[in-house]
DNA sequence: ATGGTTGCCCCGCAA
């Protein structure tokens, strides 16, 4: 069973992307982010083409998230108990025996503006729902974008994105760790050890050429699946497309 | 990264 996460910056312009990535990929269960397209305009029929449900909660021009699944999504919770706020950055569903989060952190301009403190604030409610949620659903399956790099082996170079920089400061990573201790486990980094592999490259300075990535993209599992994770990767090949996104897909492999 | 690019909607703002 594939679950991925794909940032796709805007669904109405790569929904072609979408399309033939779902063909050629075949996941089983999927988050969104960045779809930037209101509820009535989210394109449900074209991927019920495609043998995928979906629920969704966006926004016009900002945000947005949505879960498809092969199975029908069930008791769907859009956004975070507790934090109320008009970004559209979180939806929650239920796919078979498997509770899906699916995120769109706050990416936090630069360390010092609000968006930042935003994030920060963001994050650290998202973890305390998180503790509850696990609670309930111990087959717990946490992905999105986190615009956070776990540590200095998910970035391409550290000199650059060190403490001092948005995605990699310290209280950012304090963050992500925050949330991984309430008992969740990075699906890439369970199987692989290795560093220089990356969701996102900057549209600027011709980052993906030239491989000037970062692993903000995750897929967290809870402790009870972790013994079912048997393969995590990145799937590099839409960001090579015509017009891509600037994330790709991040993926693990449940055995079930 | 002081740049630079993309997507959006209204031409600056967010990423």
């Amino acid at each position: 069973m594939k679950i991925a996460s794909w940032n796709v910056n805007s669904l109405n312009v790569r929904l072609p992307h979408l399309e033939q990535w779902l063909r050629a990929f075949g996941p089983d269960v999927v988050g969104l982010q960045e779809t930037k397209l209101e509820d009535h305009r989210f394109p449900d029929a074209a991927l019920a083409g495609l043998g995928y449900r979906s629920v969704f909660s966006g926004q016009k021009t900002y945000n947005g998230v949505a879960i498809l699944a092969r199975e029908e999504p069930r008791d769907v919770l859009v956004g975070v108990p507790g934090f109320e706020h008009e970004h559209r950055r979180a939806i929650s569903a239920t796919v078979g025996d498997l509770r899906i989060v699916n995120l769109y952190v706050v990416n936090g301009q630069d360390i010092g503006t609000e968006k930042y403190e935003l994030k920060l604030q963001w994050l650290a409610a998202v973890r305390d729902w998180l503790e509850e949620e696990a609670r309930r659903h111990p087959s717990l399956v946490v992905l999105g974008d986190f615009n956070v790099a776990p540590d200095e082996r998910d970035v391409h170079d550290p000199a650059v994105w060190n403490d001092q920089h948005i995605l990699t400061s310290a209280p950012e990573r304090a963050a992500l760790r925050d949330l991984l201790a309430t008992g969740l486990h990075d699906g890439y980094r369970l199987l692989h050890g290795d560093g220089g592999v990356f969701s996102w490259w900057d549209y600027r300075q011709a980052a993906f050429r030239r491989d000037l990535g970062l692993r903000i993209d995750l897929t967290l599992v809870s402790e009870a699946l972790r013994p079912q994770v048997a393969a995590a990767g990145i799937d590099r090949e839409p960001r090579t497309w015509e017009r891509p996104s600037d994330h790709a897909p991040a993926w693990i492999e449940l055995a079930r």
